[in-house]
DNA sequence: GCCGTTTTCGGCCCGACTGTTTTCAGTCG
């Protein structure tokens, strides 16, 4: 049964494809508006009958038929006519930022394009420049953009092969019993994204389970290495090893080599743990999460954040701009979770597309979040506003209104196409604004979908050093910004980290594990992490006297 | 295709930017 997600993203699908064949722009807004709609849904459309999804906001009749069509058969007739006329490539172009479906026809009528690789060798060719509305900039722009598509192909966020990863384990440890199998190399060390599983097993042997039960489909083997493919195409590794070198095989296998080359070769005999082979190097140890890149070079802190040390929600939407639950039901959710605090940002009002707040509006929550506040003893919720940062480095609203908040995340949103030194002069500008407490998601990125506008960090980091102003680790698994390698830099300035959720959902808070493990990449320690504090130590440490 | 009625069809979310233009279309958030 499909869930409201997917049922959600045959809309957004369907209405793209439908862009691209010129069909009614208020009909199109129709599908958009009821994706929009639908992903915001708490209970499962399958739940509900005929009279329930008529009276849901956007479904007139038509909807409502195709939801029920989705639901009995899992397809869309509808889609499925459009996506027969248009080629994959078309389709595949729709998700690279910068096309639109008018342009993505040009390119399919005008160069007769149908692949985002033909696409791309139009570019080197300078094709694309001569094609009316085209010009050298936009063909430049469109060749990143298709670049950084392609280094992204075939990769995934950590939180999408974690799961995978962790069955998989557990299925080949129910046919290896009593042997050593466990996770390695860049899954191990839970890098942001990946481009495959590798698991370590202490066996020479490939058991025949896993190929005869279907487990894996198997692509080749070669001295103890086999490669294979899950049965969602997933490149899995597994490391087939004695036993007896389980354990100096598993260190070597889980550190990338300028890791392994700086603290030395991987000594010899026989080790019940990975401590001891860190012991016997005469180093402190290493947590997995911390074997690559220049990560040697800074302390192992015994004291890494874990994701129950965070105290506090620090940036969550709510039903005022774009979240899916209201100003309650995530404080609710957020204590029942845990947590001691949540400080909630919505959107600030130039963010016209997520329902940002005017100031009356945010005068309105303000008074809700005090009444709310009267009803709790043992939680409090904090005043504050995601901020866009204006083109210009200033912030959404007067000062007087600013000041009223306990906190001000200040982002940008809009307007991204900057190159460094303009980008780094609007988030100083921002940074030295009395009212700003925390800078969020510092370069914009996306994992895997958009590279982020380019950032002089150190300037970053020394202006918020200069202004008391913490930076957030944006949990979400698709941002993970500011990127862990620069934590150390952070840490050295004084300037405090907080792993925000940014939840726009209940489920949403729960990223902060995900935020968790980036930060332990870099090595942040509970006393470095801004919401690891107790409400009072917070409000201190971001208080500018 | 949905909605809200002055119940049966007309209206439907904005603003800025960018690159391409010669006054604006496409895209984004």
């Amino acid at each position: 049964m499909m869930s409201n997600k997917e049922i959600a993203n045959v809309f957004k699908n369907l209405a793209a494809i439908m862009e691209l064949h010129n069909e009614n722009t208020f009909k199109i807004r129709s599908y958009s508006n009821a994706y929009v709609n639908l992903r915001k849904l708490d209970t499962p459309l399958a739940e509900m009958d005929e009279s329930a999804l008529n009276q849901l906001p956007g479904v007139g009749k038509a909807i409502r038929e195709k939801i029920q069509e989705l639901l009995s058969t899992g397809s869309l007739a509808t889609y499925e006519k459009y996506a027969q006329v248009t080629p994959l490539g078309i389709i595949d172009m729709l998700s690279i930022k910068g096309l639109g479906p008018k342009k993505i026809k040009v390119i399919w009528e005008e160069l007769e394009i149908e692949t985002v690789g033909e696409l791309l060798h139009a570019c080197y060719e300078n094709r694309l420049s001569k094609v009316k509305g085209f010009g050298q900039k936009s063909q430049e722009d469109i060749k990143l953009k298709i670049e950084y598509y392609f280094q992204s192909q075939d990769k995934f966020h950590y939180a999408t092969l974690l799961p995978i990863a962790e069955q998989l384990l557990d299925e080949l440890r129910n046919i290896y019993v009593g042997t050593s199998v466990e996770l390695t190399g860049a899954i191990r060390r839970k890098c942001n994204t990946l481009d495959r599983i590798e698991v370590i097993v202490g066996d020479l042997e490939l058991a025949e389970e896993v190929y005869n039960e279907g487990l894996l489909e198997i692509l080749s083997e070669d001295e103890g290495t086999v490669e294979a493919k899950t049965e969602n195409g997933i490149l899995v590794i597994l490391y087939l090893v004695d036993e007896v070198d389980f354990v100096p095989s598993w260190f070597y296998l889980t550190a990338t080599e300028d890791f392994r080359t700086k603290v030395g070769d991987v000594p010899s005999g026989e080790f019940e743990n990975e401590a001891e082979i860190f012991a016997k190097l005469e180093l402190p140890y290493y947590i997995p999460e911390m074997r690559e890149g220049e990560m040697y070079k800074h302390p192992a802190h015994a004291d890494l954040i874990e994701s129950n040390d965070i105290l506090g929600v620090i940036h969550a939407h709510t039903t005022y701009s774009d979240g899916m639950h209201t100003l309650k039901q995530m404080a609710d959710a957020a204590r029942e979770k845990g947590y001691q605090y949540i400080g909630i940002t919505d959107h600030s009002q130039t963010a016209f597309y997520a329902n940002g707040l005017k100031p009356d509006r945010l005068w309105q929550q303000i008074e809700e979040i005090d009444a709310l506040n009267k009803t709790y003893s043992d939680f409090i919720i904090l005043k504050g506003i995601e901020s866009d940062i204006l083109n210009d480095g200033r912030l959404d609203y007067e000062n007087d209104l600013l000041d009223k908040l306990d906190f001000v995340v200040a982002s940008i949103h809009a307007n991204l196409k900057m190159d460094e030194a303009k980008a780094t002069n609007r988030l100083i500008v921002a940074i030295e604004h009395p009212a700003t407490s925390i800078l969020g998601h510092p370069t914009g990125r996306l994992l895997l979908s958009r590279k982020g506008y380019p950032i002089n960090h150190k300037k970053v980091i020394d202006a918020c050093a200069a202004n008391k102003v913490c930076i957030e680790l944006n949990a979400n698994p698709h941002r993970l910004d500011i990127d862990w390698r620069w934590i150390p830099y952070c840490i050295e300035k004084g300037v405090k980290i907080s792993v925000n959720p940014d939840a726009h959902s209940i489920n949403g808070i729960d990223d902060i594990i995900y935020g968790t493990v980036s930060a332990r990449k870099g090595g942040l320690t509970k006393s470095d992490c801004l919401n690891a504090r107790p409400v009072d130590e917070f409000l201190k440490s971001i208080s500018k006297s």
